[in-house]
DNA sequence: GTCTATATACGGATAGAC
DNA sequence: GTCTATCCGTATATAGAC
């Protein structure tokens, strides 16, 4: 599977995010109409992805957003009841379409060498698809609870394959905790340093080769 | 090495680097004794890594620091000309000492697996050791270009030993930029997720030889 | 050197017209 | 639905006493 297939089977677009978002919020967004709604708020987010890039989100005033996205200060605050009540949309609501991703392909492929790579994969996948998305929750919402916990979740899946594959003499017995711990960190580095892959001209799929490839050196009996 | 040699050996203090910033910047703080001055640098540069750390730099008032450092608004001024300026020392002048370490190690041990192993411990450990500094310069200057081209230091130096161990047939070809950026994301897991290794209750110590044993099982021919 | 009191600006949020 | 004008709290920064 390489970035391509990926895209192909399970892509879901920025729409897809915004509209999932409209939909979960009817008493905080004032708009009637769907499709300006969806519109407007895929401008927001890429808008704050963009300053929060550059300056954080805290210190993004929401005159720089009402300029950015060419919406007034008045009509910004339409879609939502303040600055905090915007983050949290982000933080929490936008997360559903890749959480539902990432719960499907750690599902598929029952041999853990296959099922190892696909996970991998699968979430550098999505953190190339929807990176300002992670970037902004890692950089924002780190030592929110939900996010650690989502952490554990995805790391615990990455220990139970190791450990499993282990069980059948596949993967060498070893700190499987560890391990995954450090795979995660890879996973992170991503999307994370798009600066520095942009410069060496190193693809997704080259990431991630190199990714699995360290791993399974490491792994394999 | 292990971390308590380590730290006999290079171990620099908190209060090395608040004197080494009170010297290097006569022009902006305003008090005299260099005693009184070190001290509360310490406690003002302690503050603002705890405070930044739950709600960020920016998200920080100086009411926030005056009350943590038990010193006043009109004090806390005498120390630096304004929040900008207090952001700067902290991501530009406090790094000599650090640096100087770094470079210090990199030079240590001809044999390139041997370098390998002291140069990404010797990061490991300094992270350890100014955790607060490393966490906060990356969370709060991730974009600045002073950083960047530091990562790319490092990085090259990384590159520089992979490559000179392939050339004494010590290492596999490969991707050594890729391997090098990998090794980056593992050091830095260290510090960004401390709450992780506390909670599974993994030293410093077990950190850096799994993360040595991963490396080596990829490299070493 | 450090304090308290205060000037000044800026940012979040709302009212009400269109 | 969106705009402009405006209110008001909060934050930075300074003045001047001790």
């Amino acid at each position: 599977m390489n970035y391509k297939e990926f895209k192909k089977i399970y892509g879901a677009s920025n729409q897809d995010i915004s509209r999932e978002v409209y939909r979960n919020n009817p008493d905080t967004i004032r708009i009637k109409k769907e499709k300006t709604a969806v519109n407007n708020l895929e401008k927001i987010f890429s808008a704050v992805f963009n300053i929060a890039y550059k300056k954080g989100f805290q210190a993004m005033s929401m005159r720089d957003l009402s300029q950015k996205t060419g919406m007034s200060l008045g009509a910004l605050y339409a879609y939502f009841k303040g600055k905090k009540d915007l983050l949290k949309i982000i933080q929490t609501q936008g997360w559903s379409i890749i959480k539902k991703d990432l719960d499907q392909v750690s599902k598929t492929h029952e041999n853990p060498r296959e099922r190892l790579t696909a996970v991998i994969k699968a979430h550098i996948f999505l953190s190339e698809l929807f990176r300002p998305w992670f970037y902004f929750t890692f950089m924002e919402a780190r030592n929110i609870e939900a996010v650690k916990s989502m952490e554990d979740h995805t790391q615990k899946i990455l220990t139970g394959i190791l450990e499993s594959g282990e069980a059948q003499g596949i993967f060498k017995p070893g700190d499987h905790d560890l391990t995954a711990s450090m795979i995660k960190a890879m996973q992170q580095e991503w999307y994370l340093k798009r600066w520095k892959y942009k410069k060496l001209k190193i693809s997704v799929d080259r990431f991630a080769d190199h990714l699995v490839n360290l791993l399974e050196a490491f792994c394999l009996v």
